[in-house]
DNA sequence: CCAAAAGTGTTTCCTTTACACCCATGC
DNA sequence: GCATGGGTGTAAAGGAAACACTTTTGG
């Protein structure tokens, strides 16, 4: 077996042409039991007025990790902490943007309780569209953002069952109901809230029991348990998503 | 909720020092039960003489998943088309080579029967280093290629539970034994064989059967059926693995 | 014959699933 | 009381794990 040593000392910015390299996000949340994601309407070519995700350049002295939690706080005036940030892919296809060589990198970020983009101005620029919405082909976005957000969709449901983000959607303290909803929503089932509710009570790590119980809603209803993050980060045994149908 | 347009329109090259953007390969083969990753003994500093993974500078021109292919074919002299090549991170810390600012694309993939490196000076150079001597801290890479190569290894012990892609690993035609000896050499495991042999053939889509079955080995045995891929490449139910012990 | 590897049968156990049923609240 | 949602019980079905056993080869 023979093998080239060719390194990266054998870079000439000359010969190879610089690479802009950025960090598109992907943000999260769920409204009325429907999972959005965060859009912003492009006001300049190309792709303008077409809906596309927020993002931007990572800079010279700046880890990707780093930059996407920067573009995510400075693009979307969001006041909360992300629950979750995450990388899932990198796209660099030489003819995605018009303009330049761009690399994209591609993260998912999980916000709770986003609030609802406020009407007027603003609005037209920023929006939170169920993913519904984008998966039945009615919203195409710029470049190639529907595949990236295909993908971190993708990425989203799978960690669903094997890991504990799902308690990111929610509150810092939260019923198992509403965390059930938060499957609901991600996964577009109907799991069963008594299975549903074992499920996760036996689960070591995943949920930490509270003393107080919450107030039943407008319709009465027996108050339920409150519930926050747990220790763990995966599920074993993972939760399985029901075949869709 | 406000947004700023920041979009790469914004781009100044004056401003932002660009990027050189490559692909490392994180090469898997099985060699006497092992899994080994490909790995290239460094000739130039920095970290001369430590092994590193093969790699290379994405063309202006190229896709990402091209040059995955062509570094592939280029830096190692294998003959077989990869059975796999798959993105599964991207790494761009700035300070993770010395000399310049590389944000890299880890690929990881598999070549069935790669013929072991032959004695002599290429020997020097490559070799496929079994990755229990990598994660039990004996051999250090070079740049963080440990963290890719870990990533790597997670990455295809994961995906072996729930796609087809172990069936890569074996040649052509394989017996349902040659199956097992990979997943227990991928996750260091004893499967048991008559429960294994069950669980494949009814997985519709994981195997095709042959007509022809092998021959027996040297210290006799009944003979094994043949099989070859199937057209599934995801495995529902996924296969469990064991808890390691 | 025996050893070895392929492949099947069988039993036990555990998890999942469906759904009945009880509990605690608002109206 | 009645509706509503929270939470438990339970029985049937299905899959996984352990292992005995049969089949087919080489020596």
């Amino acid at each position: 077996m023979t093998v080239d040593s060719e390194t990266p000392s054998d870079y000439d910015p000359h010969a190879f042409p610089p690479f802009a390299v950025t960090v598109d996000i992907v943000v999260m949340t769920i409204i009325e039991n429907d999972l959005r994601v965060l859009l912003i309407r492009r006001a300049v070519p190309p792709f303008r007025d077409s809906w596309a995700l927020p993002g931007g350049f990572v800079r010279p002295d700046e880890d990707l990790d780093t930059a996407a939690a920067r573009e995510l706080a400075e693009e979307t005036s969001i006041s909360q902490e992300p629950g979750h940030l995450e990388q899932f892919g990198t796209y660099g296809h030489p003819d995605r943007d018009p303009r330049m060589r761009v690399v994209s990198v591609g993260y998912w970020a999980i916000v709770p309780d986003l609030p609802a983009p406020k009407g007027g101005s603003d609005a037209a620029y920023a929006e939170l569209v169920p993913v519904a919405e984008l998966e039945s082909g009615r919203i195409r976005l710029a470049f190639d953002h529907d595949r990236i957000v295909a993908d971190a969709i993708a990425r989203a449901r799978s960690s669903l069952e094997d890991t504990t983000i799902a308690t990111h959607f929610c509150p810092p303290e939260f019923t198992i109901s509403d965390l059930r909803r938060v499957y609901d929503a991600v996964w577009d089932s109907k799991l069963d809230p008594g299975n549903f509710q074992r499920k996760v009570k036996q689960t070591v790590g995943f949920l930490k029991p509270l003393k107080q119980t919450a107030r039943s809603g407008d319709k009465g209803g027996r108050p339920a348990g409150l519930w926050t993050t747990g220790p763990a980060e995966t599920l074993s045994p993972p939760l399985t998503r029901p075949d869709k149908g």
